[in-house]
DNA sequence: GATGAATGAGTCTTCATTCAT
DNA sequence: AATGAATGAAGACTCATTCAT
């Protein structure tokens, strides 16, 4: 068994994250023991810990890549040159959050509820969601320029309009974590109103 | 063993709640121990599961309680025959989270994200939070009619901006819990925007 | 169970040691576990944790006894106002080194063995091996004082053969331990000479 | 699978064994793992398990090999058709323990600690220790005849001196180890006394 | 009612060893 | 011969809970 390809390695950490995400889900990050994550990885003890050195730094990296995964999912949506108008664009995020959300058994809303449960305990994990609540609320701020300068959205006026609009999707956040899967359409328009 | 007095009894469950609570906030639920709060609150193991049958019912108890002390501070302010005006109303409903919320060092915007945090795994918390949650929106709703009544908003168009105001509080929960204290004023224009 | 006395406390520790002992005499201070003196001690892992924060602790304490123990029963005969003469000594110390040494299968010779083995590489060791040993030291060459003045040995020539003594004196401890256990007046034999 | 080498063979096993003993003085046997041997021959695990069955077979080697290079320094000194006179005999033995036997960070003294450590508990260790002691005490007994022949010492009254001598040279061991590194001139005069 | 010493199942982690490549 | 990823038994330690006093 000589040196794995780097590829292979991450396919490993991959796949201790799938299954760490599949048992946070299930029971919740402390209720997890390592050894579920094991079982769940079909891998033994020994092998996680040549990827992750610790049970911390493993949810480190599982709220890590969650984020990211999201952020994948969204800049796109997020950075399109001409923004969608936004009916539209609320439809797209939630249809990002309640439906790609959910491969690997990540739901992305209870993702973001554990992150908030465990950052005013945990400065890093403060930071992974720190991180990716301002680059979407940056984000937002951007598109909501562009819908003034286009006219989607009256320009004068309060001017900006994006931590409302951000504070709500935190909000929704919250709720569809809260009430569980909903179809994107139904989520848009709870966004929308 | 003569048996003690209702009041006395009620006297040392809330002893015992509010040093788990302050335990909960230094260091959360999950790496709090029986004998932190033991300690916190200046009794022996024994007599904690004298008024509590396990942790889990403690901190059930605890959650109970915490929003049974939000309602109280709240409900004065939302049910008033004549409801304050929007502005007015926001701004009240921000000092209470913000300030009267610190007594004892329960933060109201961490026990929430701590519910949100537990809910999914646990029916009882996700029922008391839910309960919070869906007292609050109900009553939001009748002030918005009162509000429409009254001409403080108009009664035409999209008829109830309670649900839009709701999200938003629940973002504003998040955002001061994450950001940390901050007075009530600020946190009143950041909720009216 | 309120509140434990002192003695009982020292007791429980005492237990917990001597069953260390026994156990390290066994198998050596590495292949002892926690459980092996648990179970000699017929006490439950919580228990001797109660008692010694850590396995670390729990030896440095094992060591600290046995010395002490040691230097109890040396000091009587180190340091009488008349001195034993060389001959009488020296069967004195055997004797205590090999025979009342061996109460609960601690023994002392092994557990200075022990504790050369482990002093390299852990600073607190070394400091409860090297004060014993200075102890022992110093005595001596108050001891060979005494006989100077009182002629027992020669008072010109070299003037202090207690280092030379206790060169011997540990390389004995060496021999005696590496032998097993013999009686005191052959120990005295191979002492003297 | 071509065989390689019965020299080569013998080199790697040194290469091994160089590295064992250096992990050894820094850790001690029992916290030195075998990654740390590994890592520190620049091997990988399969390699050295291709050498040595086994961490406790590897061990034995090591020790083996120490008492073997000790060996191999001290039968010159000791077998000398013609012996030093004492006072140099015990510069040279001096010399041996505390210079040469530096080579390779092994340091003689902490061996023979080690194996003391480790001989009551490993009857195989137990053996190699004794071996070498035998053998050190035997070419000391032949040595003390041959100065009685010569007249170098006094050939009546207490008719072998090397027990007492040999006794010496252990606790001298255990002192040098001790105490660290010392020239061979200051430990010759230890010794001597 | 109250105490706190004791329990022991459960947790994270290490490490000697193996074996597919 | 050599590699190093993988294994899994074993170890140290924690903590919710109990119960004799």
């Amino acid at each position: 068994m000589p040196k794995i390809s780097e590829e292979k390695r991450q396919a490993r950490r991959d796949q201790i994250l799938a299954a760490s995400w599949r048992c946070f889900s299930r029971r919740g990050i402390h209720s997890t023991s390592m050894e579920d994550i094991i079982r769940e990885a079909n891998l033994s003890s020994g092998a996680v810990y040549l990827y992750f050195q610790s049970k911390e730094e493993l949810c480190l990296a599982a709220f890590s890549s969650a984020f990211q995964q999201m952020r994948l999912l969204l800049v796109p949506i997020l950075t399109r040159e001409e923004p969608y108008p936004p009916s539209i664009l609320v439809r797209e995020i939630a249809k990002v959050i309640t439906f790609h959300a959910q491969r690997d058994q990540l739901n992305f809303g209870v993702a973001f509820l554990m992150g908030w449960g465990e950052a005013p305990f945990n400065p890093k994990v403060k930071e992974l969601v720190g991180d990716g609540q301002r680059m979407y609320r940056e984000a937002l701020i951007a598109i909501v320029h562009k819908w003034q300068k286009r006219g989607d959205i009256p320009a004068y006026g309060k001017p900006a309009t994006s931590p409302k609009r951000f504070s709500r999707f935190l909000g929704f956040i919250v709720q569809s974590a809260f009430i569980g899967e909903i179809d994107p359409d139904t989520a848009a328009k709870r966004l929308r109103d």
